[in-house]
DNA sequence: TTTGCAAATGTAATGTTGTAACGTGCGACG
DNA sequence: CGTCGCACGTTACAACATTACATTTGCAAA
């Protein structure tokens, strides 16, 4: 396994690489796509669908359907631009596109903030044990349910 | 830790064992989470409030409101009778109620059954790193979504 | 017995999250 | 110029979950 930086990109960098890994991936980087990044980007909490519609739908004076927002969140997910915490029906983005190690949300239950923290030999010990266990094509799903530093 | 046994319940033993279970959390065991109760335990794959919702209707001949179910079910989670598939929105019945440790589910994209291993070495290793993230009270929420060995 | 209380359940309404089906605009390419 | 594919729009609906309040039940004190 290559060694590999994690300088965590902000605001207008962050956009500009996960631009790169879209078109990296043979998609579009279209002014939706852009828009909707951003603004997930700027959500300090994990953002359901519905809050990115409505923000969306402000920035450009017109309604944008929850359903077109869906659309585009799958594909981020895919491509790995944006994570889904299952554990709140909702969305956030990932800080550094490209790199694409399972990851490990802590979600607070008091303010609903997510940390996500990077620990490949937990997840692989996860996914070491879904396979002893017969399965394939694993996508482990590990979070946190808690209470934050801030929130003690 | 005492070393315990993992004989599961089936059929109406489970439905004693979970009796027992409530009764000693203090709680009462009624008709209406009997037959809640037997119901999750019936279903093969995690069942949605709804699944049981209709089950339990037709059941007892008289419409029975998914937010009652919701009621009970979320006692049942508490209690530990039964838990919840966060990426499944649905629930399974513990098949070994009182014995209380987290466990992992493998959740079946195509056929979309659930088996749940226990590993407490791997649970708490993640406990550790929530608990090291300044986390505190926490409930590690750890599923795999894949392909289960009978859908290869 | 009756009164009063608390817990369990019923009822209705509503809110939130997620999909399906189909139509439209627009650039690429022959 | 067609026509093909992709992104996005529009509408409708399905699935999941909660809130507020009413009613019933069981139990115990007066």
């Amino acid at each position: 396994m290559a060694a590999h930086h994690h300088h965590k990109h902000g605001g207008t960098a962050l956009a500009d690489a996960a631009q790169a890994a879209l078109i990296d991936a043979g998609e579009q980087w279209t002014d939706m796509r852009s828009d909707i990044f951003s603004v997930l980007a700027t959500f300090e909490k994990p953002a359901s669908a519905y809050d990115i519609a409505d923000m969306v739908s402000q920035k450009r004076g017109k309604r944008v359907a929850p359903n077109s927002v869906y659309r585009i969140l799958d594909l981020f997910v895919t491509t790995n631009l944006a994570r889904r915490v299952e554990s709140a029906n909702a969305y956030v983005a990932n800080s550094h596109p490209g790199c694409l190690h399972d990851c490990i949300f802590l979600i607070c239950d008091t303010c609903g903030t997510a940390t996500h923290i990077d620990n490949d030999i937990l997840s692989n010990n996860v996914r070491a044990a879904a396979e002893h266990a017969g399965f394939a094509e694993v996508r482990p799903v590990i979070e946190v349910r808690g209470k934050c530093a801030d929130c003690d």
